[in-house]
DNA sequence: ACCGAACCGTAACGTACGGTACGGTGCCGC
DNA sequence: GCGGCACCGTACCGTACGTTACGGTTCGGT
């Protein structure tokens, strides 16, 4: 029993594993309860032998599943250079219309309560994979930009991770939750937008710079 | 199948059918992997029949366990009269404090695990009781306090129901799906207490009325 | 004292599913 | 051609668990 084989623990899927990880994440996405071993090597047309080859067992499936889809959403990071006001309140609307398009999408809602239902059965390995690639992954793409936009006198807090949590609240409210407990809340399009023009007009009213910018209250 | 029996389908559980919920409760806060109906049978010192004719099936007893701890955690509401801005400050911070207070607990996070579970596999219904107990009920007993605010020309918005997904954003941020997921974040008391009081702040500074309203605390 | 209802403890059943073994097939290097 | 390899399909095994069945005990009503 040679270890040294393909098991992918840590390398990239070849393109074939990356089909098969497909067919766990479209199982994942309709109905939970069929996403049973048999079931995935019948969806991937592939044998249960090599899944266990390649993944292990179910957990290290599960887990290649999730990192592949991590891998798959990285989005891209604000324009660096001229950062005024408009560029701030641009980059602030992309992030938080981004962050609503995959808390929304079918799949983030599925791959989240798969990682949810294992940190209750005690390990905690998925949902570390979830929340560094989803949460604290565009936490540290946005710090930045609201460190520069301070930088820039743009912004003004003490706490980056504070302010950048005040507006991750502001973003996504009740939705992710209300989405993972099955509440039938509809995205649309038009609604991300807005949401997204709301929450930044809002985290703005409070943590933007006083001279010019939104209304602030001082007696 | 004679319905007509005391299955509890609607009723309120009896002190011995509580005892057992309980026990179903304290299954589901130590690690989830053990919440087999041998183990609450065991736990609860009843037999496996008796739970089948009570609850039906293993759904049946789960929802009821939600309904049970939904019936413990029916919070106060706000004192109704003399609402000035020092009483509106205190109800917010009060409110905030109590929701951070359940969403922290270890209570919450294994029933919301539970539900999420359950609203994987297809039929939402512990997903709908935990949304109408939680995030509903709260959202319920809040809006009279905003529109209450409003009236007395305390707070400016059109929208309740956006006003309090706002405030709700602004106090549960991250915490909620950060714990559901595995993470280790500890809310200590004093943390509440700082972080409601935070919370309300910026919701005054949102929604605040212009003319002289309410106070902007600062540390 | 007796009956039946409710309940406890436990054994038993059926099934679903994770994991393994094995025969068959296409493909590559030699 | 041919041996080896990776893989597919499927049958199989062991176990966990939901569900049912049954004998024994307690207790309230008559």
């Amino acid at each position: 029993m040679s270890e040294a084989t393909s098991s992918m623990l840590d390398s990239d899927p070849t393109p074939r594993q990356g089909e098969v990880l497909d067919a766990v994440l479209g199982l994942m996405v309709e109905g939970g309860s069929r996403l049973t071993m048999t079931a995935v090597a019948s969806r991937a047309s592939c044998s249960k032998e090599t899944l266990y080859k390649w993944f292990g067992d179910r957990d290290g499936m599960l887990t290649a599943t999730v990192r592949w889809q991590a891998s798959k959403v990285r989005a891209g990071n604000w324009d660096r250079q001229h950062l005024d006001a408009e560029a701030l309140v641009e980059s602030l609307e992309a992030f938080a219309a981004n962050w609503l398009n995959v808390i929304g999408s079918k799949t983030s809602i599925a791959l989240n309560r798969v990682a949810v239902s294992h940190a209750a059965s005690g390990k905690s390995d998925l949902g570390r994979i979830v929340l560094d690639n989803g949460r604290f992954a565009i936490g540290e793409r946005l710090k930045p930009l609201l460190e520069a936009a301070r930088e820039a006198g743009l912004l003004e807090f003490d706490d980056t991770e504070a302010a950048f949590r005040s507006f991750f609240g502001l973003v996504g409210r009740d939705i992710q939750i209300r989405l993972l407990l099955g509440d039938n809340l509809r995205l649309s399009p038009a609604d991300i937008t807005r949401d997204a023009r709301a929450a930044t007009r809002q985290f703005l009213t409070l943590f933007g710079a006083a001279r010019g910018g939104p209304r602030i209250r001082t007696p």
